[in-house]
DNA sequence: AGCAGAGCGGAACGATCCGTTCCACTGCTA
DNA sequence: TAGCAGTGGAACGGATCGTTCCGCTCTGCT
């Protein structure tokens, strides 16, 4: 395959990759903004997707696939710190949370993303209770304050994405040795976030 | 006084109150749904701010000065880390950061308040030193971790305000647990924020 | 008592922004 | 070579929002 055909293939490819990096800069951005990221006319973009918001959603999808493969992943290492602490650094230096999170509401979520949501949840869930139970993560955490941390880690940032990267390791890092176990004393004040409080962005109202 | 005179005058911490409300709950709120809060026309609004910039400024301004004022209550505390996580409790609790930083480029920041962002920069980085000194905070701590550690607080964020309070709260134990010298382990990866990095926001273009 | 005007509510205006549509054009493909 | 998939980008229409403006009320002073 080549000519018009190969363009039209690689296009495909160079419009994601371009709404990804405009919409984690900033969510709302315009459609036409993605558009001349990516080098292209706006036609190309509305050949693809209907609308805005379909390709919002495609986004936000593949961040929460990629987030479900990587727990996967993390499920298969033996050691249950190393899983979970190696599983928030990708999490966090790919910046799913921002893809998913922060596009979240800016969109109604189809049946299929919330089945992966909870898919996602789940394995979270599972990653965080293998920790516990080999006493390397503080008895007193749950699994809402790994979804705080990501959020909170996603909050960081600077005009650089490559120093954003390096700086929320760091930031993570801090966190973590907030988390492990062996050095806890502060007793955690109030009840943890419930389930409801951290999904609220995925109303579909 | 009494009767219009002083409806005026509680009027003016009316509008105050809601604006900061609005405004903390959404950065880029209209002028219009502050005084739907205030309770009172947008006259009201315009008579006593010549422009939404102004009030903004105004806003971002009290925060700064609440800052300074916490942080020098704080130097007052003779335990160093006491005098620290007591401040970054109630800053975090009055979300005076989101006042100052979420703010912040929404308009262009007057020369007066640099200045006071200097001093704040200034008492926060002796908190900081002090707690190193005393070797309650982690050696390889900077304040511009402090910094950070603000950021991610105040994207701790649920519906219900009284409940965020609470999160944060709980975010904030374990971002200290992480700090806290006596139990620090894992080397922090890669040098810390620069104070040009974190200051991007207050750029005058 | 009466009036000037401070204070106010909210409709209306004009500017801006942005999603989407549409049309002309290009150059592959059959 | 005819036709159409693929595209660029101007133009449209709707929505949003800051700001102005006009008419009203009721106070505080003379």
């Amino acid at each position: 395959m080549s000519g018009r055909r190969q363009q039209a293939a690689r296009n495909d490819t160079v419009i994601l990759d371009a709404a990804r990096e405009v919409f984690l800069a900033d969510p709302k951005a315009p459609i036409a903004a993605v558009a001349e990221r990516a080098g292209v006319g706006i036609s190309a973009l509305y050949r693809r997707y209907s609308s805005k918001e379909e390709l919002l959603r495609r986004l936000c999808h593949d961040g929460l696939l990629l987030f479900v493969a990587q727990a996967q992943a993390a499920l298969a290492e033996p050691d249950p710190w190393r899983g979970l602490t190696g599983f928030l650094a990708e999490i966090v230096d790919a910046d799913v949370h921002s893809l998913t999170v922060h596009l979240a509401g800016t969109f109604t979520p189809t049946p299929e993303m919330g089945a992966t949501a909870r898919a996602a949840g789940e394995l979270a869930g599972r990653l965080v209770q293998r920790a516990l139970d080999d006493g390397s993560l503080r008895p007193d955490a749950v699994v809402a304050d790994v979804t705080l941390l990501l959020e909170s880690c996603a909050a960081v940032r600077v005009p650089d994405p490559a120093r954003t990267r390096r700086l929320r390791a760091r930031h993570l890092a801090l966190l973590l040795d907030g988390l492990a176990a062996d050095r806890s004393r502060t007793d955690l004040p109030g009840p943890p976030p419930t389930a409801a409080e951290l999904n609220w962005r995925w109303r579909t109202p």
